[in-house]
DNA sequence: GTCGGATTGTGAAAGTGTTCACAAGCATGG
DNA sequence: CCATGCTTGTGAACACTTTCACAATCCGAC
């Protein structure tokens, strides 16, 4: 079997929330139409999402809402704890600290890095900021498997080097720029600048612009 | 000309990030090549992303830094300033309001609104705390055209709604629940949870599991 | 003026992801 | 125990995206 895109992985992020809600609300089976009507895809797609890693249904009655949430939950991996690195302790690693969907789906921030010496030893909702030179020796120490770098972008590939040299295969990275991943290395790249870009473009696009057919686009 | 894609224009604000570097570092012209190299994409799929909107450069020598910059700004509307609404003033949303990114692209945030009284009134980093209550008269008032949501997830419907009632088409919500757009209103979610799961599903993906082979995937 | 080297712009081909459509299969009720 | 109604699982069709390959064309050197 072929390996698996990214958007159904994705995608079965958010069937695991929709079937974490309706576990709440005492729902025993769900059906691919309902699933999919919850996150504006087709019934197929939820199939063939699932179809990917097994045959998890009953055919006239659906899934059971118990046994996929379990089901999807290993195969993202989120029925176990992993051990999380932050680096930078600025507003944004703040923030994320003390985001509880983190803890909730099993990621826990166990180490907090920074290299501003007036930031070191002091604590941010219970932990201890450390120095960043002591990175490699904590990653052993602490088992972590995964780290986020929130650092500014100017410093965000020196960190990321420095994390790969630590042992570390998987980055989460929210500097603005595109961090390369060497081989075997995945680093997965939020942009939220650009988030708001693709807002904008539509907005533009909506009133005044359309392909084509702009003659204010020319160069100038 | 069909539809432009959403991934296109992702990498359009990539694109417009490596030319305001190449252009402070006093470059004048780049080839596809050279600007593809910087994304990990083909130099096919940096002309073809171009050539959805026109023709901009020239054979044999390639593109002016300055001309494709400042046409990629036009393209997505960073030519010109947009008013944000940001809604929650809790954790996250302090270190967007703090998040200097937004500005240099032209996205101001011009209001931060909240339904916690003890904290309407107050300041963060010189913009005062609005009552939620107030939101459709200072949408007009301050003339607003995007709005960010950062509110608990049980709160982000209903806060849609309101931002959808007092006028405005374009929402970048945070909270991790995939809110619904009715047609004409364009609603983006940035779920950074389903980053980290993408993240550990490939690090169970590599170390033990594969697809079609992984008997203990069946359902218990 | 024209030749050579370089790079664009773009149809066509290849590759991926999504939707369709229906046989297969299960639970329930008579 | 079989008919009925519903929903899954999946090959095939379709749609969209990316890559290929090359003619078009521009600059600068001679
Ligand atoms: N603030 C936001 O809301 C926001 C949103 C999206 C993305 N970002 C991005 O996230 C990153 C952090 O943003 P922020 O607002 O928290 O910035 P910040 O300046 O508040 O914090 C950055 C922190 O990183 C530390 N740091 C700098 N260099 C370091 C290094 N080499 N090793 C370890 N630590 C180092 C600094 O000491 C500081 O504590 C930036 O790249 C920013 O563009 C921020
Ligand atoms: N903290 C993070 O790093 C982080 C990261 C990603 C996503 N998120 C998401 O962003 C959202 C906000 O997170 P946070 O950590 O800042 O939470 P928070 O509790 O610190 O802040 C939420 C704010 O929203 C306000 N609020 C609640 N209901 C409201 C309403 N109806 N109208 C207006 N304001 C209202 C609250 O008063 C509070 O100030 C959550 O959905 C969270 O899941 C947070």
């Amino acid at each position: 079997m072929s390996r698996i895109s990214d958007a159904t992985i994705t995608r079965l992020s958010q069937y695991y929330r929709s079937l974490a809600s309706l576990e709440e609300g005492g729902q025993e089976m769900v059906s691919s139409m309902a699933l999919a009507r919850k996150h504006g895809v087709t019934p197929a797609q939820v199939r063939k999402d699932l179809s990917c890693f097994g045959q998890f249904g009953t055919r006239g009655l659906g899934y059971s809402v118990c046994q996929l949430k379990e089901t999807i939950a290993r195969i993202l991996g989120l029925h176990r704890i992993w051990n999380v690195a932050l680096v930078g302790a600025g507003s944004l690693g703040s923030a994320l600290i003390s985001y509880k969907e983190f803890k909730r789906q099993g990621f826990h921030i166990v180490a907090v890095f920074d290299n501003d010496l007036d930031k070191v030893g002091k604590k941010r909702r219970g932990l201890t900021i450390l120095d960043i030179r002591r990175l490699p020796q904590m990653v052993k120490k602490l088992d972590i498997n995964l780290a986020i770098i929130a650092v500014p972008k100017d410093a965000a590939q020196s960190v990321a080097d420095l994390l790969i040299k630590a042992g570390l295969k998987m980055i989460l990275n929210f500097a603005p720029i595109s961090l390369k991943a060497s081989p075997g290395i995945t680093i997965r790249n939020v942009n939220m600048a650009i988030e708001l870009e693709a807002l904008s473009y539509r907005l533009v696009a909506d009133k005044s612009f359309r392909p084509g057919n702009n003659p204010q686009l020319t160069p100038v």
